[in-house]
DNA sequence: AGCTATGTGGACGCTGTGTCCACTTCACTA
DNA sequence: TAGTGAAGTGGACACAGCGTCCACATAGCT
């Protein structure tokens, strides 16, 4: 039951963007989203082309779609969760676990981005918005300077390219990946100014 | 008088490759890469298709060709240029320069990179092994542990995409950006283990 | 049951890609 | 300076994927 536009959905649109979002999670799974056509998707979820582009222009915003349920749940323990991802903690503890969970979700489902052409369009999506808002709050509560500017710093390095590069090409596991996000922390500790 | 693939170029090979660079590098100028079809390229440079691919198989690679030229001043400059960019200061004070030079270049040439689906292979580039394995190098002076995975967290923001995406969408300064990137060579400093 | 806004699907035209190959030009040799 | 083969050229071609468009179907209201 959600909505659309500020008008509620019909039933069978609302059948139909699961079976989309269902069909382009397989596809995706077994080969880059580069090498999926908008085609492929609307066969492989029995709808036609024009029902597929009335929601989604690109392969790019399905793919957007597909990490974006996954994200939900991480911003969820972000804002309600235990410590140190929770609040609670002190800011450069929160950053570390927050580093740590989002190279889980990368691992998991950077995939699903690495191929589409999301580089330029990453900025706009609401999920980005929000972890720049969560590690622009950390920044504030530690008192960091301009940290406008350094959220983007800080951020940069998750992006999914990066980490596909950082895990195919360079062989790093997970846990090298999260210590050396780690070590940006020591940012937000006191006395750094 | 460059070489190809260890013979030397014919002279008239040499003149279409030049005619293609100046031809793309004029159109890159006056609109997004992505907005910039092959033939345009072809046409422009008064050079037929088929030339136009023997040599680059699509545009990133030209893009990433116009890019390498403006580069390789700065690697010159990092080798045997003045410190702090060159050698001779502290790595982190090398690091901060770096940074700053980067910018620089970005600011100029950035846009060359923007629109192309440079995203990936950004990183098999001879630029980027260069660039990495400068910082890298600074991080070994520096005594720093782990520095194979450090490196690719401190290179991150310096993306092109996140780089536009802070001068554009954001309205940061170059002055504002550098500053932040500055703040990561505190990682350099002696006794931040 | 009738009505209308909403949703559907596939045919269509188009743009850009990359390949292919007959032809041209170069640079070397005698 | 003419001959020769290798290297380089260019544009015609076939094709793939995109996005649009619109006649038709369906849901959900009255």
């Amino acid at each position: 039951m959600s909505t659309y536009n500020g008008r509620m959905e019909r039933a069978d649109a609302a059948r139909n963007r699961a079976r989309i979002l269902e069909a382009a999670a397989a596809l995706f799974a077994e080969r880059p989203p580069q090498d999926v056509t908008m085609d492929d998707i609307a066969k492989k979820a029995g709808v036609g082309r024009g029902t597929l582009y009335r929601r989604y222009p690109d392969r790019a915003s399905i793919a957007v779609a597909l990490l974006d349920e996954h994200e939900r749940e991480l911003q969820e323990r972000l804002l309600r969760g235990e410590p140190p991802l929770g609040p609670g903690a002190p800011p450069a503890d929160r950053l570390a676990a927050f580093y740590a969970a989002m190279v889980r979700l990368l691992e998991d489902h950077a995939h699903l981005v690495l191929g589409t052409e999301v580089g330029r369009s990453r900025f706009e999506t609401g999920a980005y918005g929000f972890w720049r808002a969560h590690v622009r709050a950390l920044l504030v509560a530690a008192g960091t300077p301009d940290p406008d500017a350094l959220v983007e710093v800080l951020l940069a390095p998750l992006a999914p390219e990066v980490y596909g590069h950082q895990r195919t090409r360079l062989g790093l596991t997970p846990d090298r990946i999260i210590e050396a996000l780690t070590r940006l922390t020591v940012l937000l500790r006191p006395g750094s100014s």
